[in-house]
DNA sequence: TTAATTCACGATAAACTCGGTAGACTTATT
DNA sequence: AATAAGTCTACCGAGTTTATCGTGAATTAA
């Protein structure tokens, strides 16, 4: 599960990604558009801040507003902004890199070869993905791609039953 | 991150599979060849037998054996099993499905699009994989497909640095 | 039949994370 | 000066994780 922090950073940075270039919403406008809570939105939207995501100006006519191309910010850069190290074991993350305690040998941890491929393949393919993905109007998308999106919408008709 | 939980079943898993067939071992033997802590251990197996991949024998000689065939064990049927749902939205997991309460539209929900494509290629991948993958021997395994398990068992040289 | 061995099960608890709130402060505009 | 905005630090309640403990129930050996 992505957290709600996760899901309220993505929609903010959606809405102001929307935005006419230059345009700024306060954290009112963005609370009120996104549905994120008010006062945690400050926290998220001052992280963004901070992450290089947003600019922000203060005093009247202030508010936040994206100063990054949208279709260069991947996805997995974002979720490893808001939610930290996404690594399945600590001993495959390399920013945050920590040995498994119980581990007595890396090279040959089974668990670390298996996770380290699902890994493999999951940062491949959100490092695919941008903040331009998210914006990207459906219906056009959809057609673009000979609407592959409407059966692939669901999840997976249960291969294991999910 | 997966959960110490998750890591200490599917150890326990690892250890059991790898015994020759018919053959038990005690909580206490699985503790010590696992490093799971024994009374927390306990409550992993009792699941793991209810979930039904453990059988149990109590009194002298008993313990835990496996019961199902590690190739027919898929990851992602034993993830599910002991950490409940894993879908990355409530929304996109079939068994326990929920409306995300601020959705208006799940039809034109651009993260539940784009989440949905992550999701359905993490779980095509996961399912793809059995117990079996976590009992290969990783020389043998190493030397059939050529040896890309070196190259590939640490993170990728930093698409973005996690 | 009794004692030893082993799993079964529920209660409890410390530490941590998540989601959110509150208050005071700083900066900018009018 | 008044007002409107973002900034910063602290805190808090609920839930989850990671265990531990005590006791009961099944099985078997002596």
């Amino acid at each position: 599960m992505i957290t709600q922090k996760t899901k309220y950073a993505l929609k903010s940075l959606m809405t102001l990604g929307a935005l006419e270039k230059g345009a700024a919403l306060t954290i009112e406008e963005v609370s009120q558009r996104s549905g994120a809570p008010k006062r945690f939105l400050e926290h998220i939207l001052l992280d963004l801040r901070k992450a290089g995501y947003l600019g922000a100006r203060r005093g009247r006519a202030g508010g936040y507003f994206l100063i990054r191309e949208p279709s260069k910010v991947s996805l997995g850069e974002l979720l490893q902004q808001i939610d930290g190290p996404i690594a399945p074991l600590p001993c495959l993350s390399r920013r945050s890199y920590r040995r498994c305690e119980d581990c007595d040998d890396e090279e040959t941890c089974q668990l670390r070869r298996v996770f380290g491929e699902i890994f493999w393949s999951y940062l491949l393919l959100i490092e695919s993905l941008t903040l331009q993905d998210l914006l990207r109007d459906p219906v056009a998308a959809g057609k673009a791609l000979g609407e592959p999106g409407a059966a692939r919408n669901a999840a997976p008709d249960e291969i294991a039953g999910e």
